[in-house]
Parts: structure tokens; sequence; C-alpha cells
DNA sequence: ACTACAATGCAACATTGTTGCAAAATATTT
DNA sequence: AAATATTTTGCAACAATGTTGCATTGTAGT
């Protein structure tokens, strides 16, 4: 899959900076989800932790990454399909975490039901979370 | 619906203490689920803020309360079914979090949908988190 | 009431996340 | 291509959240 930087970072109409060149790098690059931690310490000391920070906050409003939530509440990223762009996720999709090596997977090819609320609750995003041991981790 | 606070404590095997009486009658009062600060603010002074954390860290092991992911990746805390004690959580059902209030419910009666996922991935929990607006934001 | 054990409070620390502002980098205009 | 306007970055300081060790206090069992 091709999957330019610079043109991602250019249609959602932020400036080309050297961080968001180098952590949308790191996402795309990535198998899986990724943490802040995770970032910081594979960019090594490139980029301040507040940048990072900031650089992040950035994608998420742009619909470049969403956040997934986790059993543990840790936090932590994981790219979009187009669809998320221009702020609106569409991120109704299946995420999964290994119990044994925290390795958070986006399974977008399983969807997420429909599910039946009570009366009176109105829905406007559905995520599942599954936890159990991955295909490296059995 | 009557619950006991010290029966519960008792068969839990966990010595009596006003924190954890307190905080358990938190819970048992509350109508959705409580986060951290939550518990710190309605206890007042009462009790250190590390023991709240230990006694919750201590109901999540014995199955008293389960954590609930979500979308914001905050820490709440809810509490469990009876099934759950003895440390084995079964807390498969849906968690509602409101966008407006930030009110998290438990909805018990709607059980989640059983997932094929990829073979390769075993499931030991599947957690769905709902995002909208309760009966009261609407 | 005495003893053994467990829980609490305090202090200190580690991690994670936020904010304001000057300096630097990027984009835009001429 | 240079000058200007705008954005982003790094730094510092701070706030919030969570953790650990240890002496003191409270609880449970005899």
């Amino acid at each position: 899959m091709h999957y330019s930087i610079i043109e991602t970072l250019k249609k959602n109409q932020l400036s080309i900076t050297d961080s968001r060149k180098k952590i949308l790098e790191l996402f795309v690059k990535a198998r899986g989800a990724l943490a802040h931690a995770d970032i910081e310490h594979e960019s090594g000391t490139e980029f301040d932790r507040v940048t990072i920070y900031r650089t992040l906050q950035t994608f998420v409003e742009k619909g470049i990454i969403h956040t997934i939530p986790t059993a543990d509440n840790s936090v932590r990223y994981a790219l979009c399909k187009d669809a998320c762009a221009g702020g609106h996720h569409h991120d109704d999709h299946v995420h999964f975490m290994c119990d044994d090596c925290g390795t958070t997977y986006c399974l977008d090819n399983i969807s997420v039901p429909k599910l039946s609320l009570p009366d009176g609750f109105s829905v406007s995003q559905t995520d599942v979370v599954v936890s159990g041991k991955c295909r490296k981790c059995q």
C-alpha cells in the first residue's frame, strides 16, 4: 500500500515539519498501535516531549490517527483509514490488545455489530476492545 | 436491591476498615461509574489519596469492582455483578459513556455479541464502549 | 487484653499531561 | 529570492496522576 506522508500532511492543511514527518512515518511503519511513550522512545531525543503531545493532538483533530480505548486505560493511537479524514472519525472497527505483549491491532475487517440501546440513549460511536492472546503469544 | 457492604468485604476476606466501608458505599450508591477523582472529592479529606488508590486496587483484585475502558482513556470503576467475585471478572457487558456529562453506565442487560477473530487470536475478554448522549443530555 | 498481622498516612518520588512565551522554522507575499 | 506574516517548536514551569518505603495506627484472632 502506498502512503505518502507529505501528501497526507498537505491534504490536511498542515505545514510540513520534521516532527510531523517523522511521527507520521512511525505510524505508517508500525504494525500495531503506538503509545506516546513508544514514539518518545523511537524518535530518541530528537523532539521535545511537548511537541509529540501536540503533534498527536493535531493528528487526531485532523483525522489522521485515532485513539484506541484499551482495557488497561493506556492511551494508544493508530492510523485512520481515509474515511476518517476531515476530523470526523469513523472508527467503528474492532481493536485487539494482547494481554501478553501489549501489542494493539486494528481489525479493520471485522465490523462492529449494531446494538439496540435503551430508550433515551443516542449513539455517536461504538468501540469494541477485545483482549486476549495474539498470534505470536499463543 | 439489597447490598450488604460488610458482608461483601467479609466474603472477600478483607478486613473491615473505614475507608473500605466508605468507598464501597459510594459505589453502591452511585448511579454510574466512578473515577478516582470522584471518590477523592466525595470522601472529602477523610482519606489519603494513596489509601484510595490502594483500596480501588484491592477491590479490583477481589472482583468487587472492575475498570471501564472509555473512549477518552480516563480510568473509571464500577461495581461488579456477583459473578465477578473471586478475582475472575466476567464483564462482557456494554458500557455507555455520555459525551456531554461524562456519566458512565453499565448496561448489564445488553450482552456483547460474539465476534469471530482471525486465526491465531484467542479472546479472553470483550469490552464494548458506546459513546453518545444519555437520557438527561438529549 | 495481648499478639500478630494488615491497612493507613506521610513523604518523597516517578510519570504523564498542560500552558505561556520567546526562538526557530515554515509558508506566503512581494 | 528576500521580506513579512504565520505556525510550530523547545524550554521552563506547573498540574495531575500514580507509585513506593516505612513508621504508626487499626483490625483480627487467641
